[in-house]
RNA sequence: GCUGAAGUGGUGGAAUUGGUAGACACGUUGGACUUAAAAUCCAAUGGCCAUUAUGGCCGUGCGGGUUCAAGUCCCGCCUUCAGUACCA
């Protein structure tokens, strides 16, 4: 009997399809255990290799859970709105419902043909209004909450309305807006109800306010900070630049420190960990004020700069301030002197954007106000400058500089000839400023002389307390996250806006589905796509969405005094336009484990029960790029819904791996259209552009005499070909090189670089008439190099071709046989043949020619040892998610199995269980072969047994100085004393020491003897 | 610059607390079977030297160190990858 790999894995695809094997029950006497993977965004390319790494492994551990008589939850869904099918829809008018759904189609296939033990039938999708219902549900929450510092929780905003009515602002600890005004408690019952909302506004956990954020013109979006690379947008990588305006933003900031102490309680990667860290940067230090001196042209108007600091100590050293020159002072302070120097940097800086703003940081600019703080102790006045070295976005903007302790200030005063006073004892600041916090002694500094950095510090902040111009405070990097986007495909917000104040749609009438639109684009007067939506405005009466045109104008809203427009007698119909944003892409997927948990429900969330019985992922595997999205917003969430009481524990993943990426194999094809010289050290001397169209296979682009001939050979047919310099270039003996050459499909190329010629030539016009050098042997060869895998670099290998030619249980295991999880490594389809050779000859050990042969033989002493080893690595192995490992045991195990003839189904039998997670569907077959009528899925792992693995003796490796030379077999329970006696006396050890005695005899029973001599 | 991870044959990689470096594969070479190919099987395969088998020397990025013994531990470098970057 054959290995039918194609019939048998469909066959069992269907079977687990059918009986729904996997199918994961909310109540169960058995332990629970949550699998998680990062859910796919279903892109229109498809699955390539590349894709399952992560999902294989899991399922290998959902897997492996299940034997060991766990109740396994592993669901899987899309994350499925997103930006490319938009873009889609942009070009083709398409709706990208449609779009989605087709490749999901593709992606539900995919999925099917590698066999994974999802539970399908808990599938989510981010994009479906019966999912997103939820999202803008917890929105509502979010806008229903405000951050009780005291508490250190988030509270319901009516908890903080009965604060305001019993006694104002005033002693509220709130993460909030810091430029709060403070009322009373009459000031607030006076309020007209825009005011309140207004104020509220401020506190809410979710909020409308007017931020700078990160506009990119060519999406026609802003976008989030870890959704910005380099400066550029991570999806185009088109320029941001910074711009004011009105957005949804969540009060992330409000977590800062708990998501950093959270850290500490999971299992999750160094690196993921330090990323999260780095993202919040945490510092600590203290906040100054430096009041502004007044000029007689401010007049009485009084200023104040607030600064933070990590360094109060060095205080007395300060001898300028700096300004963000986007800080709202700088107009306010400026004076008629400098006005022209100042405004003309201003606009300067405002012009460049942030990529050419870090792109030089080198350059130093700034400007001076004409303006004076004075310095807190000294009162000496302090020069106030601009300067783009100090971002608006952190801390307050502005810092109070001082240039003998801190490099960037130190640059700036050298730059601009300010004085660089020295406080510090003993210490040179003649060329670069002492940074050292460490080994510092403060000197010229008043009361802080002698001190050292931790007792200054704690001593200044003493003394700005007193003078009520400072306070010790932590600082954090982390900004609170945008939540608006200018797009069509994503969640709509369930708010309508009442006199231009946000207004949330009671959760009874969720979802609020997106509406239809004629065009995905903004609309001609630059509002979001949603602006083109006809039928879209909240009728307050009847709760739904009804058409735009009944929505009666309502006043404007101008500062303080209303201005009552022409047209707002018209009596209110409490009919009103809704929110045009939509959310971002990290909305859906910032709850989606949770809902996996009871993905029906239509009445809640889910169901308390549900949550408390799988409580939260025990496992989530995916990929590192989440580190400062994704994984930092799912843990904010999950801190709000634990705050709520919504969930039992404030973190959703107890531990995850970061699957690491495999890469392709490109294929180059060397075309003669340029070549460039180096001499022998490796210096380019030139290069040149080559009009021909000839392609050279790799052999020859290093015959160095082949070249020449070759170009000499061009000249002589058309002297144009070239620069009549390459010619000069030739004689000079420099090497010729060509360049990296053009990518070719690697499904034209086979396991040895061979190149099939002829369709390449019709892969693109440009090849049609190419001229082809091949190898000396005909063979043209193209020339390999590892880079990431993408379509536009041709080097994509799909799974299902994998999957039609070896099996989906070879593209699993030689996927795991690659390497260790984590680490990048090159996919080589070559290779596979190894894995596939392997499960053939597992397939032998159970068939010959006539059908199954095994029996219930004993089994031998062999065999048995075999089996119980490879239990123990197994097991071990994928407790420790070394699953590369593994797949090399059962290498070794079939292969010691096979020399051994066994054929005792008290071996082979436990060793499919074994297998069985990694390379089901041969499992399941082999499985039912031997009898079984049930599934494998859930055979309880075999125990290890201890006995079988028991030595009597031990081949000792004998090293003389450290160098092993030959074995002795000698028995295990052997003294110490008898075995050098018996090492000594071996004739083997005479010829090594050639007569010297043994300096020492070093003998570490069952393990090596080590004679030093 | 800072932070994190890594560097082992031609290639992917293995080596659990320091104890036989290169498991398991790919590739390559030779052989068997075959008209031939595919498939399968057998043998060899870190480098160098020697050879009649037995052998010898060198080898885990580089330079030191600890130890009877170092891929593994310590110190100092180099390189690569990833993240982050004027963070006050």
């Amino acid at each position: 009997m054959r290995y039918d790999f194609n019939t048998i894995e469909r066959k069992w695809q269907d079977y687990w399809a059918k009986n729904q094997t996997f199918k994961a029950e909310n109540h169960s006497d058995k332990p629970k255990y949550y699998v998680l993977d990062m859910f796919p965004y279903p892109s229109g390319a498809g699955l390539h290799v590349g894709h399952p790494l992560g999902y294989i492994a899991s399922d290998i551990y959902a897997r492996y859970k299940r034997h060991q008589g766990f109740n396994v939850l592993h669901p899987q869904g899309y994350d499925s709105f997103g930006l490319p099918a938009e873009q889609y829809a942009i070009q083709t008018g398409q709706h990208p419902a449609i779009t989605t759904e087709e490749n999901i189609k593709t992606y539900r296939r995919q999925l099917d043909q590698i066999g994974f033990s999802f539970d399908w039938s808990r599938e989510v999708r981010t994009s479906d209004p019966k999912y997103y219902k939820w999202t803008q549900w917890i929105f509502i929450q979010l806008f229903n909450s405000w951050y009780n510092n005291d508490a250190n929780k988030a509270e319901d905003i009516s908890e903080l309305v009965k604060i305001f009515e019993a006694e104002g602002n005033a002693n509220v600890n709130a993460a909030s807006d810091d430029a709060i005004e403070i009322f009373t408690a009459e000031d607030w019952n006076s309020f007209s109800s825009e005011k309140q909302q207004e104020i509220l506004l401020q506190y809410r956990l979710t909020y409308l306010a007017e931020t700078e954020v990160n506009w990119c013109p060519a999406l026609g979006t802003v976008l989030a900070n870890d959704e910005i690379v380099n400066g550029v947008s991570e999806r185009g990588g088109h320029p941001v630049i910074r711009k004011k305006m009105t957005q949804w933003s969540m009060r992330i900031s409000a977590y800062a420190e708990r998501l950093l102490q959270g850290l500490e309680t999971i299992d999750w990667t160094d690196s993921l960990k330090e990323s999260q860290r780095n993202w919040i940067g945490k510092s600590v230090g203290a906040s100054v004020i430096f009041p502004v001196i007044p000029t007689e042209r401010s007049g009485e108007e009084s200023h104040e700069i607030s600064v933070f600091t990590t360094r109060p100590d060095t205080i007395f050293g300060v001898s300028f301030m700096t300004l963000a020159p986007e800080h709202e002072l700088v107009s306010l302070i400026t004076t008629p002197e400098q006005k022209a120097e100042v405004d003309a940097y201003v606009e300067a800086t405002a012009k460049r954007s942030e990529r050419d703003r870090m792109a030089d940081v080198k350059t130093i600019t700034g400007a001076f106000t004409g303006a004076y703080a004075e310095h807190p102790f000294t009162k000496e006045p302090i020069p106030i400058w601009i300067g783009d070295y100090v971002l608006a976005g952190y801390g307050t903007g502005a810092v109070m500089s001082v240039p003998c302790g801190d490099q960037r200030d130190y640059d700036f005063a050298k730059h601009f000839n300010i004085p660089i006073p020295n406080i510090f004892e003993g210490v040179d600041i003649s060329e670069e400023a002492f940074a050292d916090k460490d080994n510092t002694v403060i000197a010229n500094s008043d009361f802080l002389n002698g001190l050292n950095y931790k007792k200054a510090t704690k001593k200044i902040i003493e003394e700005l307390e007193k003078l009520g111009l400072g306070e010790g405070k932590t600082n954090y990097r982390l900004r609170d996250a945008v939540f608006s986007r200018q797009r069509y495909w994503g969640e709509p917000f369930p708010v309508y806006y009442v006199n231009g104040m946000p207004q949330m749609i009671d959760a009874q009438y969720l979802p609020i589905t997106l509406p239809e639109v004629e065009k995905y684009l903004p609309t001609e007067t630059g509002e979001p796509p949603l602006g083109n939506a006809t039928v879209w405005a909240w009728d307050t009466k009847n709760n739904k969405v009804v058409s735009n045109d009944l929505v009666t104008e309502a006043p404007e809203v101008t500062g303080e005094n209303q201005v009552a427009s022409s047209t707002s007698a018209t009596t209110d119909n409490g009919i009103y336009p809704l929110e045009l944003n939509t959310m971002p892409g990290w909305a859906g997927s910032s709850q989606y484990f949770n809902r996996y948990m009871d993905p029906h429900n239509e009445d809640e969330i889910f169901s308390q029960e549900a949550i408390n019985y799988w409580q939260q992922v025990d496992l989530y595997i995916g990929g590192s790029e989440h580190a400062t999205g994704h994984l930092l917003y799912s843990r904010f969430w999950q801190k709000f819904m634990f705050d709520k009481g919504l969930v039992p524990y404030d973190e959703f993943a107890k531990k995850l791996i970061n699957q690491g990426m495999i890469l392709g194999t490109s294929a180059f094809v060397r075309r003669l259209d340029g070549v460039y010289f180096e001499d022998d050290k490796g210096v380019m001397k030139g290069a040149y552009n080559v009009s021909s169209n000839i392609y050279l296979s790799e052999g020859r682009v290093s015959n160095q005499a082949f070249l020449k001939e070759l170009l000499l050979n061009l000249k002589e047919e058309n002297p144009k070909i070239t620069n009549e310099k390459v010619f000069d270039n030739l004689d000079k003996n420099y090497k010729i090189c060509l360049r990296k050459g053009i990518h070719a499909d690697v499904s034209f190329v086979n396991a040895s670089d061979e190149l099939d010629i002829e369709a390449f030539k019709n892969w693109q016009p440009e090849f049609k008439d190419a001229e082809f050098i091949c190898e000396e042997d005909g063979t043209f060869k193209v020339s390999r190099e590892v880079e990431k895998m993408s379509k536009s670099k041709y080097n994509v290998v799909n799974p299902d071709n994998i999957c039609e030619q070896y099996g989906a249980d070879s593209l699993r295991l030689y996927e795991m046989f690659l390497g260790p999880l984590e680490q990048y490594k090159p996919w080589n389809t070559a290779g596979i043949t190894g894995v596939h050779s392997f499960l053939k000859k597992l397939w032998k050990l159970y068939n010959d020619d006539n059908g199954l042969k095994v029996n219930d033989e004993e089994p031998s002493k062999d065999s048995l040892k075999t089996l119980h080893k490879t239990i123990k690595k197994v097991q071990e192995d994928i407790e420790n998610f070394s699953f590369n490992t593994s797949v090399s045991t059962f290498m070794i195990a079939v292969n010691e199995l096979t020399a051994q003839k066994c054929i005792s189904k008290e071996i082979l039998e436990p060793l499919l269980i074994l297998i069985s997670p990694y390379a089901p569907h041969i499992a399941e077959e082999l499985w039912s072969q031997l009898g079984h009528q049930e599934s494998i899925a859930m055979a309880p792992f075999p125990q290890f047994d201890e006995k079988h693995l028991v030595e009597s003796s031990k081949n000792y490796p004998i090293s003389f100085n450290g160098k092993m030379r030959f074995t002795m077999e000698l028995p295990l329970d052997m003294g110490k004393d008898d075995i050098e006696k018996a090492v000594l006396a071996n004739e083997k050890t005479q010829e090594q020491l050639q007569g010297r005695t043994p300096k020492k005899v070093i003998v570490v029973p069952g393990k090596i003897v080590n004679i030093v001599g």
